[in-house]
DNA sequence: TTCCAGGTGCATA
DNA sequence: TATGCACATGGA
């Protein structure tokens, strides 16, 4: 993709492979702030981006330009992605041309853990509540925003804190593994294939299939993972399998995979943000 | 009022 | 290994 690194910001000249609206509302990340139909904030652990439409291309302003540039993947090349994936069948066909600026965001482990610990049995809006609620309590304050909580900072805050936060039943789960990690060191995981990757996360409490295979693939790039929650659900029995027989979670996931092989990952973000906008505005 | 949301843990067979 | 149910919360 066209882009360039100046001293605060990356200009992106390819709108068509980068579209703010799609990257941040496809479900895979939950701290961000829409201004209008084009411009956004967009925050990660402690970093921020702000991002603006400027004629034929896209301004994102930041002090961690690195960071960003790797944040949001801006050297993968989408549009072979996108068309290897609309070769398969008319609905990918369909769905990558609805959310061709989607891209796969690398988001920091910690967080990620977090958050779709808090996803699970959730609506979207409630998750975005829940999680800004914990930054203001127990993250640091950045002068116009507050970062999210390092370990140490979560593990300030009882079960009981938690639940005043919001977190209902979820509680439980983020205070045990956010005290299961306080001392080991997250880094260590990206040297992990993918099977070792999600047998760890699914060790700890609270992360079942569907959460690791989401972490899996928001924060450690795992492109073999297809997280199967309600909407991959819906779309697997309205454009995959119209049979009436019932389909297991595991089934599905293991029949999506056996078709998008490596690009399950993009596969799944696509299918997901179609049918969800798709619902959303019938 | 009932249903649903990016499911998981636990008991049971 | 697979299935059934409880689990907080708030919006539709």
């Amino acid at each position: 993709m066209k882009y360039q690194v100046q001293k605060d910001k990356i200009v992106i000249f390819d709108t068509k492979e980068f579209n703010p609206k799609h990257i941040l509302e496809c479900g895979q990340i939950f701290r961000y702030k829409k201004l209008n139909d084009t411009d956004y904030m967009v925050f990660s652990d402690d970093k921020l981006a702000n991002i603006k439409k400027q004629e034929n291309t896209y301004i994102i302003q930041t002090k961690n330009v690195d960071y960003f540039q790797h944040f949001f993947d801006l050297n993968t090349d989408y549009n072979a992605i996108k068309n290897q994936l609309a070769n398969t069948n008319q609905t990918m066909k369909d769905a990558t041309n609805f959310g061709e600026g989607i891209r796969l965001l690398n988001q920091q482990p910690f967080e990620t853990i977090i958050s779709f610990i808090i996803s699970a049995n959730n609506n979207i809006k409630r998750i975005q509540g829940i999680i800004e609620r914990i930054c203001q309590k127990c993250g640091t304050d950045m002068g116009t925003y507050f970062s999210f909580p390092s370990p140490q900072q979560l593990a300030s805050q009882s079960v009981d804190d938690l639940r005043a936060l919001g977190l209902g039943f979820r509680a439980e789960y983020v205070y045990q593994t956010t005290k299961s990690l306080l001392n080991y060191d997250l880094n260590t995981l990206y040297q992990k294939n993918t099977e070792q990757l999600l047998e760890f996360l699914c060790g700890l409490k609270g992360i079942g299939p569907k959460v690791a295979d989401c972490i899996a693939l928001f924060a450690f790039g795992k492109m073999d993972c297809f997280p199967v929650d309600t909407w991959i659900e819906k779309v697997y029995k309205t454009y995959f399998d119209s049979a009436t027989e019932q389909v297991s979670r595991k089934q599905i996931r293991q029949k999506l995979t056996n078709i998008f092989g490596n690009l399950s990952g993009y596969a799944q973000q696509y299918l997901f943000y179609y049918k969800r906008e798709l619902d959303h505005l019938s």
